[in-house]
DNA sequence: ATCCAGGAAAACG
DNA sequence: CGTTTTCATGGA
């Protein structure tokens, strides 16, 4: 394809975004790091991701964003951009660690995901691998949700509650393995209530917490996620495997090295990067997140 | 074969 | 109450 072409239709035909120049961001960060599970990037720079029912294409050139799916504010809402990242990143950075970590990942942004579905990726993601969790978000998707035509291809909607919970003997198709009751029952009870969503948002952090693990398949880290990429409650900090090795290689050397993390570790380590990092201890976590294995001791990495 | 992956529920002392 | 065991799946 000829480049300069495909510059100028693109400029013609698709919206976009020009990014201030203090406004930092990086699609690529943001997509890539692991918070969301629903994207993916072609070869010369495009992402497709699907988000509510709408399919969306975007890509970055520098300070631009070209799209295509969604209107602006849409867009911008969506990934964060009216967050001033500098200030946070600014009271995040505490310790050479962190900073290098920050360093490496410059622009990513923990993104407004939908929130029901963002409760149920964190359901599938327990005792998981990251290509495997996109895998049962997409067989839920594909087995429950709404189809959705975009450039000749079908893409699917993340089901509602509803339809996961009136097709439910179907749900062992998507191989969610023993999570597959706890997708079930969840789905179930969040169709009973009314506007889940709004009270936990109304809740302090603590609450919310609360208020979520009495789902079935939501324990500590699975709560801390959903709070901080559904609800925006950056003072969540989830702790995974990633992070405690993290964590007592830089931060907590007591820390029991065992392969079981207890309830009163899991706290541990939380409550001291509260500490630490202060108010916006989620985005350190995100970026300690990662720049895993890239930076710092090299027994960590993988490989 | 054995271990690991963005853990959590249930059973056990 | 805190601690240990079990759970289903696929890739390395």
């Amino acid at each position: 394809m000829d480049w300069t072409t495909d510059l100028v239709c693109t400029a013609r035909i698709m919206p976009g975004i020009t990014l201030t120049s203090d406004q930092q961001f990086s699609l690529d960060q943001t997509l890539g790091c692991g918070q969301v599970f629903r994207w993916d990037h072609t070869a010369d720079g495009w992402w497709y991701g699907v988000i509510g029912e709408r399919v969306v294409r975007i890509r970055q050139v520098g300070r631009r964003l070209t799209f295509k799916g969604a209107p602006a504010p849409f867009i911008s809402h969506y990934f964060s951009l009216d967050v001033n990242l500098r200030a946070i990143v600014s009271a995040i950075d505490r310790d050479p660690f962190i900073h290098a970590a920050i360093s490496q990942c410059t622009g990513l942004r923990l993104i407004r995901q939908p929130k029901w579905e963002c409760l149920v990726s964190y359901i599938c993601s327990t005792n998981s691998n990251i290509p495997m969790i996109r895998h049962r978000i997409s067989a839920l998707a594909r087995q429950f949700g709404k189809p959705v035509e975009f450039e000749g291809n079908t893409y699917y909607a993340f089901p509602e509650p509803s339809s996961i919970s009136c097709g439910e003997h179907l749900l062992p198709v998507c191989r969610l393995g023993y999570r597959t009751p706890y997708v079930s029952d969840t789905a179930g009870k969040i169709t009973e209530m009314n506007r889940w969503e709004d009270t936990i948002t109304a809740l302090p952090f603590e609450d919310a917490r609360s208020e979520l693990m009495k789902l079935k398949g939501i324990g500590p880290k699975a709560a801390d996620c959903i709070l901080l990429f559904a609800f925006q409650k950056y003072e969540a900090f989830p702790v995974d495997v990633w992070i405690r090795r993290i964590m007592q290689q830089n931060y907590l050397p007591d820390l029991n090295a065992g392969s079981h993390l207890t309830t009163r570790e899991y706290d541990i380590v939380r409550h001291f990067a509260r500490q630490h990092f202060g108010e916006y201890c989620g985005y350190a976590q995100e970026y300690l997140y990662a720049a895993r294995g890239s930076s710092g001791d090299a027994s960590l990495r993988p490989e």
